[in-house]
DNA sequence: AGTGTTCTATATCGTTCGATACAGAACTAT
DNA sequence: ATAGTTCTGTATCGAACGATATAGAACACT
């Protein structure tokens, strides 16, 4: 029934590439959300059938949790370069900077997926809303981490809190994803950047 | 056909109290988004039959419009309050003192109504997306232009910036938002609030 | 060539969606 | 009392939802 890695070679060979495949899905979803994505969304976008999203993916719930470990790999790597930045300050300028470009980028759609696409929903996606709280209290806590090290490395003030700033920073990123699903421009988030930053300890 | 407002008594009438019937109707759409709810979640909860909903409020669009402007002269009438404070440095801490009283209030769903409930959504829900996304341009219009009065009264230092500052303090709002409709909870979102306002111009 | 396996494609499945038709009940006006 | 109007409650409507059964096509292995 299901495909395994590494399986033998064996049987009709798939028609379509499964990551090419992800990557459209991932567009839908970012697009118009968990909720909003229909099934009949996703294949024509995918271009493939039905029966043939379900062997490679399971149903709707498992193939966005692949789309949402693919929109980590992809389009927010740039959280994990940004924390290996020589200091907390370049750390934070790295993330704004990135999140600004995501925001920003024609090529894909508007927001973040983390953020837009399930904050609210019905009973059945709760799931898939708690899933992507986690993964924002993930980026959150990665955050704290890297922040706890740099107050160590006496490289933020010692009344500095940690947490604290980790907290800040990720309400920026998120106030920036909702502007970008609106209507904010590249210039304005970057003054937005800009602003933000005046918060930093020296 | 339609109910008018002030429209002879004439006829059977209303079994039902309507604001009561739309303040529960809000604290669904609150809760579980415009998508996420159904029209049996929305007459379970506000205890009418589906007709009475058609006739009293149009159809689930509409209705949801409606929850809209009871949300702003509600939840969030703290909004113009807070513009009429005397100094844009008061008006910003009352707008983020009550965004954080609405966000932990455990009386109403997490999350604010205007930011969560039609983020992304589908094709058929994108005129609801449009009207929150503007309702959230007019929050930050409305700030924009408290500030532009506080540079005139030389309330604000004459290098500052009352567009970007208005961005600034409504996308820490925005991201405020989307922390309360996780696990934020009221001390966190103080602190990211005193945090916040270190970037304030003196 | 024959067999087993896995894919694709059509044609649905039962459920739920938003929205109404209809009949009876409850009121005002005459 | 009767007529006219508007509400309530039941019982649906057609469409779309997520998910599959099934048959045939395309490959590897023997």
């Amino acid at each position: 029934m299901k495909q395994k890695a590494g399986a033998a070679n064996i049987g009709r060979p798939r028609a379509f590439d499964v990551d090419l495949a992800l990557d459209r899905a991932l567009h839908v979803f970012w697009r118009k959300g968990f909720e909003g994505t229909s099934l009949s969304d996703l294949t024509r976008a995918m271009r493939i059938n039905r029966p043939s999203l379900y062997a490679a993916f399971g149903n709707k719930e498992t193939l966005f949790r692949k789309t949402l470990d693919r929109y980590s790999q992809g389009p927010i790597a740039f959280w994990d370069d940004a924390l290996r930045a020589p200091t907390a300050r370049a750390v934070v300028e790295r993330l704004l900077r990135g999140t600004i470009d995501l925001l920003t980028d024609p090529r894909t759609p508007r927001g973040c997926l983390i953020v837009q696409s399930a904050l609210a929903c019905g009973d059945a996606a709760d799931a898939v809303r708690k899933e992507v709280a986690s993964r924002r209290a993930d980026g959150e806590a990665a955050l704290r981490l890297r922040f706890q090290r740099a107050k160590q490395e006496r490289d933020l003030p010692s009344n500095a809190d940690p947490a604290d700033l980790a907290r800040y920073i990720t309400t920026v990123v998120h106030g920036m994803a909702v502007q970008g699903a609106g209507s904010a421009t590249r210039p304005q988030l970057l003054r937005v950047m800009k602003t933000a930053l005046q918060a930093w300890p020296t």
